[in-house]
DNA sequence: CTTAGCACTCCGCCTTGCCGAGTGCTAACC
DNA sequence: GGTTAGCACTCGGCAAGGCGGAGTGCTAAG
């Protein structure tokens, strides 16, 4: 059996009816949605075809159809009409983010508010991952007679930072130190900074203790990861009438409050399209009645990411078109304008 | 009518009675649990007193008595015992907050996913406030040809950074400039610096427009406080019976989702004693049937909050105990301890 | 291939009745 | 006078039964 141009027709007709209504969808109701000459007995038969191809499923005997899995991929990879962001809402988001934004981070925290307020779902953005960013420069400050703080700043705009107790050196061994270290160390991978360091050992050896510390400051600020999870709009979940017992809810709360977990669901390579993630495709229990929309964004050589997540029924063009319209907003950002 | 001996008795056993099992208690629960020869029929009548002196209210003519939030407030206040944690729950969690913590931004992130771990509760931490924090040195570090990072250190080991455009300089008049502005700026509170600034503008007019976007950039840091909030444990909240209805759940996210409001609930002067706001005591709609265990921590001459919100039945002995006892580990972080 | 008709299924909703828990009141008891 | 037993009453919660509506599958006719 094919999916030929009138099962896809009606397939669509009971996808969109679904996402709109959140009921199940009978023959009735395609016929009177997708205007042509065809009576609901026909429908009837279609749909039939419909289930068994596995499109759709029935909660049970006698109720509508609700698409299944399956038939929301084919509709999201085939059927769906992409949506054009109207004057207003693209430039409502602009203003947020341009208004509120004055460095990465505040970047990464208004996108999440934006995209959750844009979209009436929850909102997800993993900030770049430091590790494929470039190093731009490290320098040594003073704090305190033996304490300093290394403040390593990246290409994008980040900037870590840690205390560190120091073996007392004049300023000027300080300063020195600090070009030492920019000098070897800037335009390097974040992630090969641990091994640079250890090969100029020699170099620096005279200042001790600090390379130590600084060596695993890098290696930790590389794997300990810090607050890269940020969300917005989680009430709007809450609204959604499948999460009305908030049991659903919470195993859904549950997993997101794990960073480890979030980063299964954004596992994609870098640069990829927008894609989607609907129901069971998803790798985490908790979230199987969700779906997840989700792209990339780059700031300059780093990568981040940032997803919609909604239930299966969710307006998978407005989220896509929403996404799509962010990610380009966001990269736009690093386009050198300054101020930040 | 006094609250005698009696009285108190039964609204204690009452309240603890509620907080166990989450239902109304009737007289003859009171009896089994509250041993002395007294009949249901006595112990009745002293419910009805208490109900009209307020204490207590029955959710429907013959059913069981719940506390009223004056009820619990006299509870709080008066009739609760003391928790003492147990030296398994007091080594977790000094295990839990010693062995991630490496800055003061993770200490907090960290404090806050341990109070809701420990409490089983949702649990809210504010950073301290900037304005009240002595700034301990800044900085001006090149980053590229016209660009620089300004750095703020401030006595409590926050940093705060930006990236500003700056006029053709040698490295030479960068670091002259860092300890001319290190020098005049470092002991002050945060809230002084805009003032200090414009004072100094003579002596370094020559740095030209470097020091109006410094001066723009501590005024907003001010302003804007960033990011001062963090959440664990929200997965919690949905977990407790009076919010199976995720509408109801919904209402306290939104609120949680809006930091001013968030400030609202905290609106308690440094170094206040652990204090309880219950039900409709405090300001915000949304969380009228939540209670909420506040506390205030100090790191160094900054203040930071940290607060419990369960709902109203919530174990508030407890609560109070784990508040307590990490407002204490927080402090102790700030001792000098090196090693973050 | 399409359609009308029909019997059937099943959910949602309402009503009814019943049980249990709890109350307030009154009268008796110590 | 405080305490208690007894009793009638109230109300939520639950299960059972009935009904209407929406939707289906099948069959036979167009």
């Amino acid at each position: 059996m094919r999916l030929d141009a009138r099962k896809t027709a009606i397939l669509r007709t009971v996808v969109e009816e679904h996402i709109r209504t959140g009921q199940p969808v009978g023959s009735r109701t395609v016929v009177r949605k997708y205007h042509l000459g065809l009576s609901p007995a026909t429908v009837r038969n279609e749909m039939a075809d419909l289930e068994e191809m596995g499109y759709l499923v029935q909660p049970h005997t006698s109720a509508g159809r609700i698409p299944s899995d399956r038939g929301y991929r084919v509709y999201v990879d085939e059927l769906m009409e992409e949506t054009k962001l109207s004057k207003e809402e693209t430039r409502w988001i602009e203003e947020q983010l341009s208004s509120r934004v004055r460095d990465i981070v505040s970047l990464i925290r208004e996108t999440a508010r934006v995209v959750s307020e844009a979209t009436n779902y929850l909102s997800l953005v993993l900030g770049p991952q430091l590790d494929t960013t470039s190093c731009q420069s490290v320098h040594l400050l003073r704090v305190g007679p033996e304490r300093a703080l290394i403040v390593i700043t990246t290409e994008t705009g980040f900037v870590e930072s840690r205390l560190v107790d120091i073996p007392p050196m004049t300023d000027e061994d300080m300063s020195a130190f600090s070009r030492i270290l920019t000098k070897n160390l800037a335009g390097r991978k974040m992630a090969d900074l641990p091994g640079r360091l250890a090969s100029m050992k020699d170099e620096v050896s005279r200042y001790g203790r600090v390379i130590t510390t600084l060596m695993d400051f890098l290696t930790k600020a590389l794997v300990e990861r810090e607050e890269r999870l940020y969300m917005g709009g989680q009430a709007n979940i809450l609204n959604q009438p499948e999460f009305r017992d908030s049991r659903k809810a919470g195993e859904v709360f549950s997993v997101l409050e794990n960073e480890e977990a979030v980063d299964k669901l954004f596992d994609i390579p870098a640069g990829s399209p927008v894609s989607v993630l609907i129901g069971e495709e998803n790798p985490l229990y908790g979230v199987k009645d969700c779906s997840l929309v989700r792209g990339t964004f780059r700031l300059g050589s780093a990568l981040g990411k940032i997803g919609v997540l909604g239930p299966k029924r969710m307006d998978y063009a407005r989220a896509v078109a929403i996404v799509r319209f962010v990610e380009e907003k966001i990269s736009d950002f690093f386009g050198g304008r300054s101020g930040w």
